[in-house]
DNA sequence: TATTAGTTATTACAAACCTAATAGGAGGTC
DNA sequence: GACCTCCTATTAGGTTTGTAATAACTAATA
């Protein structure tokens, strides 16, 4: 049912994902941490075994590709951030989300507009 | 350093921060699944070992607050889901976000106040 | 051909997690 | 006073997680 990632699996996976695909190497120079090498196979094959990525042999190695998508992970990671911490409130959420240092003005825009065109598209 | 909660310590602390406080039958009746009184007793003897609640003796029983505000927790959670699902970008998630049908009109007119406070803030 | 480098496969193991049974204490009740 | 009832404390045990050593295979190389 509900899409879980552990900590370090998450770490993988969102090399796939910003990778589109990867071999072993890829993601293991692709993470933060510096594990070895059949660790970083290690939790791939157990990811594959929950059926979160799924694999084609390139050369002598192996290509890793999400099956899981990010859009998912992510709206379910989120509700549960939202339900969790900031009970269901969107705007304390956002709020928090504001916080940070590093929102440009042109960010904003854009955000407004995103919230703009949401104002126009529940109007039909 | 970053503060990270299993699932399950985290729908302890959820009822913890939205009573403020709770003894262990307040918990125990806060959360979803049926788990036996002392499983949940000792999830929050280790949330406490970890620093995360404290307790006073209330009559024969404890009530526990939680140390660790949702604040804290959130903006470290959110930061994760942003970083790994969304590439760092706040658009998509709050586009994600937004995807939700029970959005109402009203929200989403106090979501633009708040990123039109944040531009003015900006300002200064 | 013997060696090395790069891979996957197997096996291992400690720590964390999750759940709960059981034990023990203390306060009310028959 | 004996007996429930409700609580915390201790102990337990299966599962998952995290990391990796070791083995085995294969292609290039010296």
């Amino acid at each position: 049912m509900a899409v879980r990632f552990t900590p370090r699996e998450l770490d993988i996976m969102a090399v796939l994902w910003q990778h589109g695909s990867a071999t072993v190497a890829d993601v293991k120079s692709g993470i933060k941490d510096d594990l070895a090498y059949v660790t970083v196979l290690t939790v791939l094959r157990t990811l594959e075994a929950k059926g979160h990525v799924r694999h084609v042999q390139e050369g002598k190695a192996f290509r890793y590709f999400p099956k899981t998508k990010s859009a998912l992970a992510g709206s379910g990671a989120l509700a549960r951030v939202l339900d969790k911490m900031y009970r269901g409130s969107r705007e304390l959420l956002v709020a928090s989300l504001l916080e940070n240092e590093d929102v440009t003005d042109a960010e904003l825009v854009r955000l407004r507009e995103l919230i703009e065109r949401r104002m126009k598209e529940k109007r039909k």
